[in-house]
Order: C-alpha cells, then sequence, then structure tokens
DNA sequence: TATGAATGAGACTTCATTCAT
DNA sequence: GATGAATGAAGTCTCATTCAT
C-alpha cells in the first residue's frame, strides 16, 4: 500500500536508508490513523473531531486533509488497514504444511489465530461498528476480500465440492464466524475462552456436513 | 413486556419520558416511530433530524420531546418494539406441538419464521447497525431478551445438557444466526434462498453435535 | 413585502399597537439587514462574515440562519430592499400631474429623483456591484422590475409608438441612466452636479428623438 | 502601453512581479491567463483557485506566484489586457479617413466595431464585473484609459467646444455606451441587434446635441 | 531557479434542545 | 399542556500563500 523498499534513486545507488519525504509523509499518515482510532474508539465516530485528531496527531488540520479528503476516509483507511493486516494473517494458512492438518485442526488453528487477532487488537470492533452503520459498501467490501481469500483455501482442505459451493460456504463462514469472533471480542475473558470452543464447533460441523458425507447432506 | 413506570431515567436503559396512555397519544407516538424509522432508513441516523421528524409526523417538536428525552430515544424505542415484535414470533415455537417436532424440522420452521420476519421487516437491519454503533448496550440488552427466550426453548427439545450449556448454546445461536438472518436480509433473492439453507445447515450440525453424540463431543 | 397594517385580530378588535412577534422579528430582520449593508459596504461582500452580521446585530447566528439560508440570501434581501425603495420612488412619478409637464421637465425631475435615492443611499453602489457579480440573475431581475415601471410610465408621456417600441426604450433608459447615476453616485460632488446635467441631456435627446420626430408631437 | 519597470508594488496599481522577458515565459503567462479567464468564467472569481488555474495551465503552483504576486492580480492581467486589446481597436479610428466621415456614420462604425469586440470577446463581461466588484481602483482606471483616447478623437470630430466639455462628454459617452454594449453583450441575439441600433440613436443624439447646437442648448 | 507539500486561521452552517408564551 | 422560535457551541473543510529543498 505505502512504498516499502528503501529508498533507491533510479541510478541503482542507495542513496538514503529512504526517502525522506515518503517516509515522512508514512509516518505522519500512520500517526494520523492511530490517534483516529484512539478518538473513535474512545468517543464514537461521529463524537470524534477532525480538528481534535489533527491536533493529537500533532499535524495541522490542512495536512490531515492532504491525505483525507474527509472525515469519512480516515475511517475507511482504518478499515483497510485492518483487512489488510488480517489478510496478511491468513496468508500463513495458505501453506502446504498447515494445509496438510486433519480439518479439526486446522479450525482450531485458524479460529485461534483469529481470537489473536481481535485480541491484539482491540479497536477493531468499535471500528467496524462505525463502518457497518455509515459505510455499508465499504464494510461488504472489506469482508469480500476475506470471502475471497477464504475460496482460495477451501479446496485445499478437500477438493470435492462444486466451485459456487465454496463461494457460498466462504461466505458463510466468514460472516459467522468473522461476528462470533467480533462478538466474542467484547466479551469477558472466561466467556471468551468458551466462545472459542464454541466458534470452532459451529465452524468445524458446518464444514464437516459438507465434506464427510458429499452426496449425503441431511440438510 | 416494557417497563411502564414512567420516568425513571438515570440507568440508561429505561428513558421513557411519558407514557402514552391514551389512544390519540399511541397513534402519535406511532406515527413518529414509523416516520423515524423511514428517516433514519434513508439518510442515517446522524444524517436524519429531529425537526425533520417531526414535521414529517405533523407533530410538533415540542412534542415530540414530550415522549422522547432525546433523539437516541427514538432509536431505542424503535429497537423495543422490533424486539417485542420479534420475541411475540417466538413465542409461537413454545408451544408443546411444535416442540414435538423432530430437530430438523424445528430448525427449518424456526428460521423460515426469521427470514420472514426479515423479509416483512426491511428496516429493522438499518435500525440496529445505528444501534449497535451508537448504544452497544441496547444491542445487547435487545439480543439478551432473544437470548433468554431460545434459554427456555432449548431444554424443551432436549433436556440432557447441563444448565450452563443451554445459555452458551443460545448465545452462540443467537448471535450467529441472527447476523446471518441479517446479512441475508440485505442480499439479492436468489442468494438469500440459498443462504436460508445454509442458516439451517449451520445451525443444525451445531445444535445435533450437542444432542446427538452428547458424551462423545469432538471438540 | 413585510406585513405594515398595526396588528389587528380576527375579531376586528386593535389588541396591539402591532403584534409583537412579527414586529419584533422584522426589527430584527432590518437590523440584520443594515449591518450587513454596513458590513458589505466596509470590507466587500467577500470579506464580510456572517459571524460579524449577527454579532454585530447582537443576534445569535442560529437566529441570522432562521431568516436567512445563506449569506447570499442576506445580499439579494438587500438587493430587495433597494429594489422595493427605488420602485416606491418612482410611483411619484405616475401621477397625472407630474405626467403632465413638459418632456424636459419630467426628464429633470426623474433624473433629480434618482440622484436624490443615490445620495441618500450610499450603500446601493456597493450592495448591487456585488450582486452584479456573485448573483447576475437577482441583478437582472431587479433592473426588470424598474423597466416594467418604466414601461408603464412611457406611453403615458406620448402614446405614438409601438407597444415593443416602449419596451425597447424603457430598457436603454433604465440601463443606460441607471448605470450612469450609478457611476456618478461615487464621483466628487462638482462632477457629480455636472453629470445630472448631462444624464438629463442624454435622456431627454434620446427620449426626444423617438417622441418629437414622429408626428412631432413633444409631449 | 504596459509598465515595463519589474518591481513597483507600492501604489497598488502597478504590481508586476517579474516581467516575462523570454518567449517561453511569454507563452506560459499567456496560457496562465487563458486558464484563469476560463476559470474565472465558469466559476466565479472567488470559486476558483489559484492551484486549479496553475494545474490547468500545467504550470507549478509556484511558478504562477512568480508571475502573480497574488490572486487579485491576475484578475488584473486580465483586465489589462482586454483594456489593451480594446484601445488597440480604437486607434483605427483616430486616423484622418475616419475622422472624415459624418458624424452618424462614425458613430454607427465606431459601435459596430465595439459590438465586435463584445462578441469576439464573451469573457470580457465576466471578467469585469468581478473586477468592478473587488477592485473599482483598477475598472475606474480601465476605464480612464478609454476615456482618455476618446478626449484625444472627439475633437477631431467637431473643434467647437471648450476641452472640459469634451471630458465630460467622453466620460459620459464611455461609461453609457460602454455600459449599453456590455449589458447587450449578455442578450439574445435579437434584442442584441435592435440594442446596437439604440446605441446608435443615444450616443448620436446626445453628440448632436453638442455639435449641432452648441450655444443655444436646450438642456 | 523551480517546485509543490505544508500551513492554519477562520468561514459557513447545523441542529438538538429549551422555555416563554 | 402545547407550541415552535430561539439559541450558540462546535463541526467540517478550504485555499491563498510560503519556503525548504
Amino acid at each position: 500500500m505505502v512504498e516499502s523498499t528503501p529508498g533507491k534513486t533510479s541510478d541503482g545507488l542507495v542513496r538514503r536508508w529512504r526517502k525522506p519525504k515518503q517516509a515522512r509523509s508514512w509516518a505522519r499518515v500512520n500517526r494520523m490513523l492511530d490517534v483516529a482510532e484512539k478518538n473513535f474508539m474512545e468517543q464514537g465516530y461521529a463524537a470524534a473531531t477532525t480538528k481534535q485528531i489533527a491536533a493529537d496527531a500533532e499535524v495541522p488540520i490542512g495536512s490531515l486533509y492532504q491525505f483525507f479528503p474527509d472525515k469519512a476516509a480516515i475511517l475507511q483507511a482504518l478499515a483497510e488497514r485492518y483487512t489488510d493486516l488480517f489478510k496478511e494473517r491468513l496468508r500463513l494458512f495458505q501453506s502446504d504444511e498447515v494445509l496438510a492438518l486433519p480439518l479439526p485442526d486446522y479450525v482450531v488453528r485458524l479460529t485461534q489465530e483469529a481470537d489473536c487477532f481481535f485480541r491484539e487488537h482491540p479497536a477493531y470492533r468499535a471500528i467496524f461498528v462505525e463502518v457497518m452503520a455509515t459505510m455499508p459498501e465499504t464494510d461488504e467490501a472489506m469482508d469480500d476480500q476475506i470471502i475471497q481469500t477464504c475460496i482460495e483455501i477451501l479446496p485445499k482442505l478437500n477438493d470435492s465440492l462444486e466451485p459456487t459451493e465454496y463461494e457460498i460456504i466462504a461466505f458463510v463462514l466468514v460472516k459467522a464466524i468473522g461476528h462470533l469472533h467480533w462478538v466474542s471480542s467484547g466479551q469477558a475473558p472466561e466467556l471468551r475462552e468458551r466462545l472459542l470452543l464454541e466458534i470452532q464447533r459451529l465452524a468445524f460441523n458446518y464444514l464437516n456436513s459438507y465434506f464427510h458425507d458429499e452426496g449425503s447432506e441431511n440438510n
């Protein structure tokens, strides 16, 4: 998303550690996003103000508006940042090694990872409620990216189904499991632990109904 | 079902300013709620204005504030109206006759009913996204009521589990299935139909894992 | 434009000198307009601020926006106020007595009156430059009203022409003479006096060319 | 014709930052002016932005500010460009050949030329409304140049008057006729044609009142 | 010299809520 | 009780201009 290779100029020599302009901008943008996230979480999107965000990030308000056309764009950028981050995590589950695990184990690992993710990013919840409410299309788009990734993973676990089946399964899993993780992330630790087990049970039994007895569905 | 003491106001959840006692008042309040719902749906909660709502409902703004202490109270009242409505529907599923159905049939009937509900109330979605974002406690409280109802139903279907199990199962079902219905309600008709089948499969397999092989969980 | 008869209620009795609400509003609106005019004159329309206008008029900014949807509406209201005022003045020139004057005298009187008007309303200039630049349609509309009045007057001075002639003559007179008065109003007193004579000469010779040499009547 | 000392900046009228000395610079400046004119016409002076003008002219904003000290200077430069252009046209009317024409013919020719000018420069109108509103002194100064030229022409048409007479006549003609042309330039073609005739009638009768019966004014 | 990212004061406007009538 | 004009804090966003590179 943002240029991350150290700044080579076109002559091939590494002149500086990073192109200072880009590095400085990148740092600023990220600081703005961090601050915005904090504010959105603490006061809600509607109550948070661009002025305060700029002040907290120690950038002039004008600079903020140079990177984000309006308040909504900040929220959207946060959503994208999280989606990118989450897709990154999912990448781990596409290695042959992990894909070779028995289904129950795979599901356990995946849901543990997701749980971790939500634990590490307590703001995710707050951000996406607002995204859902104020920019449903963006919310859809973000979920779609996860669903796509999931569509690519599923056939590697079990390739006995039709392509369209994978699409619907991915959709259902991402939406249901995702929501449960999201709900879980707002609960007390004990309930949270228990919910993780339930998420795994829900996911496993749903997948198993497809992978185990395909041809003889009971549904 | 709905709190009827008039002026409790400190606890955050109960915030009814005045109970409409007479038929005329009741009609007015309902008109206000209908209009508010329309406005919230079309422009979003934040963009809708109390002035416009009052105007559309042909009620002086002052009168509106006699029934609702503030803008949020209108949203909350809408949420309660829907929750009451949904709990009403669930009552049908507590008759001995229906409870005697085989689990798969019961699940099918229940999810069909829920699907119907969302189809008949296209505004539900819009209302609850806003509730979720701006008054999470209310959202929780509304869900809790459904979960409670569900906790009462489950043992009647199969009484082999511990009480706490029913609580967690009800929680997971209401959250996951509820969310899927909610997602489904925003989709194209074909996908929607297919999603209903998936919801049933998800719910059935999850429940079945408890009811069928209790004592030999795989999870 | 604004209710000016003293406030009679529907029962026919004069209860108060004026309906207090209307009177108060009317006073406020006029105070706002006066202050706005002053500000527009002193700093120009673009530089003047609604906040300052409200402050100077000692009304809350919100009240200002209750009467004027936006800054431009204030300018427009000022333009209308002047146009109404000027049409009022023109009414004097529609009495049979004045219309019976010889053409040169009529022109002299009319231009003197116009000169007076500009002398009494030094802000007219500043207001209409801004109107012209930022809302040409309004400027046109205001002029059109004067032109219409003029179209009604001309045949009473001399009825020998076709109706369409009066239209074009009125148009030319209002635009040319109006502009000259307007230019004149910004000049030093001596030049201003001399310009008044020139305006009269210009108008008289133009009108005379129509009224004198077809059929040769001069008034 | 155009001030050529580079940096005079105190007197308000002369505000040229840098004289474009080379052909390439000259082309750039002209492109900027063309683009600015387009922007001012389409959106109005206030709404147009220097950034956009620079972008449209494919010039870095910094370069723009090397040629124009501020936004107003761009408008002023446009006004000067038009005034120079118009004075150029007037030069044709100072040849002995044309000056020898009978007054009515001379007036007809001159007004036709002016009409042409406005037809060829549809932006003139838009530019000068803004100049009038935001920098009246410049507007005066531009008109003064035309008036001066006119003062030189008049005695060549008829030398029977006092020098001061020519000054006032030129002033009135330029202001009145100029404004009528300006008004006319915004009208529909048919009206515009008719207005040209009226302008000629107005100008001729006014001039004739001086040249024909000087010494026996009726005014 | 040329560039264009950075600046930040301040403009306009909204709207939930009150309270005098 | 009913009404709706009045309030004013505070929000978002713009843009002419500068100056470090």
